[in-house]
DNA sequence: TAGATTGTTAATCGATTAACAATC
DNA sequence: TAGATTGTTAATCGATTAACAATC
C-alpha cells in the first residue's frame, strides 16, 4: 500500500501537528477547524488541510476535525502503533541527555537498551536500564530485535558501528555523531546536526541587525 | 545592506556547506568545483553554484572555489566573526550535553555563563565555568551582554525567563524546553524539537516497511 | 590558446495558496 | 434549511535544475 509517495515537507510537518493536536487534547479540546488550528500554528487554513488530504479525509464539512481521532490517526500515519524498539549507543552527556529528555512512550517508541565501553559507564542504571557494555551488542539485538539505534557515540566510532547495527538488523539510526550516515537499502537515518541550528540562529541575529 | 532577504532554504544550507568545507579543509584539500562537492553532498552542482551566488560570486571560472576562502567566506555570512556571547539557563541533562558536546568555537560562539536554580547544581563548575543562580542573571547580563540564551529548561518555565531575557536585551533563543517561541520585534529564535526528528526517523522506517 | 568551470538566465518542477463546489 | 467548513481543483508562487555564454 504505497501512496504515490508523501511530500517530503509534509512529513517534516506532521511531528508538529501531532504536538499541537496532544496539547489541544491535554486541554480538553474536542474539534478544531482547520481555520483555528492554522491561527494557533502560523500556517495557513489552507495547508493543513492539503497536507492531511494526504493520507485521506479526517475531517467532516461544516464542522472541523475531531481533536482526539485527528491525534490518533497522524500517529499511526507516523507509526505510533509499531512501537518501535531502540538502542542507545553511547551513554555520555548527550546519550544520558536523550535517555532522559524524549518522550519516548507518547512516540511509541520503547527504550530498551544502553551500551557504552567506557568501564565507569558500563553497570551503571539509567531509568531501569543498566548500561552494557557494547561485548553485548550482538548476543542482546539476536534477542531482543531492536529497529533503531540512537548513535550518540564519537564521530569517529560512527562508521564501524553503524556497519555493525545494519549486519544485526537494525533499520533506523538517529544519528547525533556529526558523521553523516546515508538512507538506502532498507535503511533509515535522521542525521541530527545541532551545531547547524546554532549556525542558524547566528545568521538570524545577524540579519536582524543589519535590518536597521 | 540588506540584500533582498536570502531564501530560508539557502540559509538551512549553509551551514552545511560550512561543514563540508571545514573537512575539506582540514583534510588538506586547497581547491573544489561545484561538480566535485556536490558529489560528496549528494546535491545538485547547479544548487550550490546558486546558492553561493546569492551573496557574491567566490568562484573563479575554470579553476572552481578556493577551499580555505569559500569556508571563510560562509562563516562571515554566517557570523562566526561576530563573536556572539552565550548563556546556558537550565544546567541538566540536556544542558550539559551542549556545554561539552558543541564545538563553540567552531561557529565563533563564546559560552560565557551557566544557571540554574538547582542547589546542588549551582556552584559546580563545568568546562571552566562555574554554575551561577538564576538571581545573578541580571547582574551578569548587564556585566557582560550575551546576546544568546541557550534554553534548557523545563517547558513551564520557558515563557518566563524568556521575557526576562528579552527585558535583558539578548536578541538569540536557542530553545530545547519544547515550548515554541516566536520571533520578531528583533529576537530571532531556534526552536529545537528532538522528538519531532525521532518522529520522522519513524515514520521513515515505516515507509521502507511498507515499500516491500 | 583550449579546456574547464563559473555566474546567470531561462525552463521546469513542485509546493503553497486561493477559490469554491460538495456536504455535513 | 442555512451556515460552516471540508476536500479538491485551479492559480500562483518560489525553488530547483538545466543550459550556456562569459571568462579565467
Amino acid at each position: 500500500m504505497n501512496k504515490k509517495s508523501v511530500p517530503l515537507g509534509v512529513v517534516k510537518r506532521l511531528p508538529r501537528y501531532f504536538r499541537y493536536l496532544g496539547d489541544l487534547l491535554k486541554n480538553g479540546v474536542t474539534r478544531i477547524s482547520s481555520g483555528e488550528l492554522s491561527e494557533r500554528m502560523q500556517v495557513t487554513a489552507s495547508q493543513i488541510r492539503q497536507d492531511l488530504n494526504c493520507f485521506g479525509g479526517f475531517g467532516q464539512q461544516g464542522y472541523g476535525y475531531n481533536v482526539e481521532s485527528l491525534y490518533t490517526e497522524i500517529g499511526v500515519i507516523l507509526g505510533v502503533e509499531k512501537h518501535y524498539k531502540a538502542v542507545i549507543i553511547g551513554i555520555g552527556n548527550l546519550g544520558n541527555a536523550i535517555a532522559n529528555n524524549i518522550n519516548f512512550e507518547k512516540r511509541g517508541v520503547k527504550l530498551l537498551g544502553l551500551f557504552d565501553v567506557a568501564p565507569s559507564t558500563v553497570g551503571t542504571v539509567f531509568n531501569g536500564l543498566e548500561v552494557l557494555h557494547m561485548d553485548k551488542l550482538e548476543e542482546f539485538c539476536l534477542a531482543n530485535k531492536p529497529e533503531i539505534a540512537i548513535l550518540t557515540l564519537p564521530k569517529k566510532e560512527a562508521p564501524a558501528v553503524f556497519l555493525r547495527l545494519k549486519e544485526l538488523g537494525l533499520k533506523g539510526f538517529w544519528n547525533f555523531s556529526n558523521m553523516e550516515l546515508n538512507s538506502g537499502d532498507g535503511i533509515t537515518t535522521e542525521n541530527v546536526h545541532l551545531g547547524d541550528s546554532l549556525m542558524t540562529l547566528c545568521f538570524g541575529i545577524k540579519s536582524t541587525e543589519e535590518e536597521v
